[in-house]
DNA sequence: GTGGTCTAGACCACG
DNA sequence: GTGGTCTAGACCACC
């Protein structure tokens, strides 16, 4: 389900996270489907349940997840996280392309780039 | 000149590497001009000199400053960083479009704020 | 493990990081194997934690080693930095032959010098 | 006669010792001739003359200059330095060709880098 | 316990 | 005065 890179710089937490967005962004997790529980995700990665914890936490504190007592964690619905999600990852790409248009990147360069990000022909 | 951020996580000498490098980047800071000493942009920003002296020196490895033992530390000709700059930032862009295109952003959009990042009108 | 020469003009850092270097190159210390901690090895070596923290980052920068946050640092794969290294030494040798050539020294005793080295037998 | 190079990490002082030694070796100072003086040559390069007096000091220590009370300092002759020249360098040859040995390069490889940097054909 | 960061204070070579 | 190095001691996040 996942797999853990041990040379990576940020914690285990966080990188648990970003694996568990990706996959529920991404639609691999459907909606109301059950977590695997922090202790068996935990086996499963060697890592200590704890760890899962705190991933969890904090995806539920973003809206990918909510908890139900005594059941588990459940993925949410898509528009729950959706249009956060989008409104996120737009601010970062705007924040990017600033960065290259100061460091001397051409309008031409990132429109071509963009075209084949999304395998449009070039002009 | 700078203005550190306590709040941001990151450690304090990697704030500074990153606001000189923009300010070198973005031609604020020109090249072969002289740069303040350790201690006294330590002196400034109430930060060790220990700590700016970490920041010169990566900013030494990455081709942003050259240092002149006994004179002071001078910002490297464009010549120096702006090609390894380019593909550094484009790297990143690329990656976080493809980010963006995962979570949904349509091609035109993008290509929408690309033109407004640069000042273009809208099609 | 190591020993340290105090009449050696150069940082212990320094000195630090080529015997380490030196011991992964020959395969003296195996891949992915656990190097002693900052405060074990500053203990063994007398010197403070903060310089064998030094010398491991710049180990990291060129690709010996890697740190897993609260587990330790681990010698990184040879393929890590196997050609780099290689790449790295000829030049030096290069660098060196020039040298010895523009100091009289002739073609022959280098040639014999070299097979001495790789103990072939003399022509 | 001789150009600095302020980036170099090397003190300046050493910078001249290593220029001048050059220029000695090569033959483009004749033996027994003289030498500029601390202070023009200081002047010339824009330094500090007890720079470059400092200079001078090794390389008379070095064997590569004589000084004359009250007439300034002598290229020396080639006999006194040609042998302890050659010793050096070829010490510090089979050092790095050890090292080479211990990163992998083989025999054939540094044969052939001999051959090219005399300009022989290859086998 | 581990790496990573930071501070305060000190010493040195260099020019 | 400048960069560079080093020490001693401290705090933090992570696991």
């Amino acid at each position: 389900m996942i797999v853990l890179d041990y040379r990576d710089k940020r914690p285990i937490y966080e990188q648990v996270v970003e694996k568990l967005e990706r996959l529920i962004v991404s639609g691999a997790l459907e909606p109301d489907s059950k977590m695997p529980s922090v202790r068996s995700l935990g086996m499963e990665l060697s890592v200590n349940p704890n760890t899962i914890q705190r991933a969890y936490t904090q995806l539920e504190q973003e809206g990918y997840l909510y908890a139900v007592s005594g059941r588990g964690n459940f993925v949410a619905p898509e528009s729950e996280w959706r249009e956060g999600k989008k409104r996120k990852v737009l601010t970062e790409w705007e924040e990017v392309t600033k960065n290259a248009k100061e460091a001397g990147l051409s309008y031409e360069e990132l429109a071509d780039a963009l075209k084949e990000a999304f395998g449009k022909e070039q002009s």
